[in-house]
DNA sequence: ATTAGCACTAACCTTTTGTTTACTACTAAC
DNA sequence: GTTAGTAGTAAACAAAAGGTTAGTGCTAAT
């Protein structure tokens, strides 16, 4: 047997906070479908109906909602063009989107290569 | 108005690459407590009762079926000491699980970030 | 003149996720 | 001898997340 608690690599307090932080974030970003809306909105797509195509899956509703959200956590700008009839609105990336440039790519390489290897494959590099 | 998808960062295609890969990624390790449970095992918890304690707010219900799916996935193994009496059962991650270590530190720094960030203050290092 | 697109929202319903309680059968400590 | 700990599972239920349908009021294209 490996452990009585003498072996354990980080005390309960180091455990604590290590579960504390992934959890501040995963509060702002878990869930189905926050980190694919950004992933769309930093790829350049900025209205409703686009997202709803690019995010495949969600309804106007949950979408609706999962942008608000992370409007209010600051990912996200709702910007109302009234200058044009109908109204256009755009949702646009904030710059503190881009701080979840590194994390999105690195889940992203992990996903890629958990995918090659349940298929038994060799990982390719023609990802962008 | 920005976009008439003329200045679109990524195109469609590569767009859905990338929501594919983040998705392959979250099949495994998304919801609410895959993640907390596999900081838990890397910290050195390895015990069911112990997991339940560390994982705050867990039950024994879902903690059972979460250590099931990640087993399934490569990322836990489940050891059964017969040898004592009772039966003393052991999850130890395993070392696919390491390549999660790179991930989690990130989400983690992104999420103290975030929280120094609305609490308006700086950033600490006594993080593990 | 009809159809599709725009940006949503309300009401209602289903699915998924999670909780609670109770139970097993045995051991170790107080 | 009572209490707590071990590793769970089953059943019943509650809460959270998400889907479906319908609809607004206007424009632009066919």
């Amino acid at each position: 047997m490996k452990n009585k608690n003498q072996n354990v690599i980080y005390t309960e307090v180091e455990c604590a906070k290590n579960l504390a932080v992934v959890e501040d974030a995963m509060y702002v970003l878990g869930g189905k479908w926050k980190l694919r809306i950004v992933i769309a909105l930093v790829s350049g797509y900025t209205r409703f109906n686009e997202l709803q195509r690019r995010v495949t899956g969600i309804s106007a509703r949950v979408l609706s909602s999962e942008l608000k959200s992370l409007e209010l956590n600051g990912l996200v700008e709702r910007i109302v063009h009234s200058e044009s009839f109908p109204v256009i609105v755009e949702y646009l990336p904030t710059e503190y989107a881009e701080t979840l440039k590194n994390l999105v790519s690195i889940l992203g390489d992990w996903g890629r290569k958990h995918k090659s290897k349940i298929q038994g494959r060799e990982v390719s590099n023609d990802t962008v």
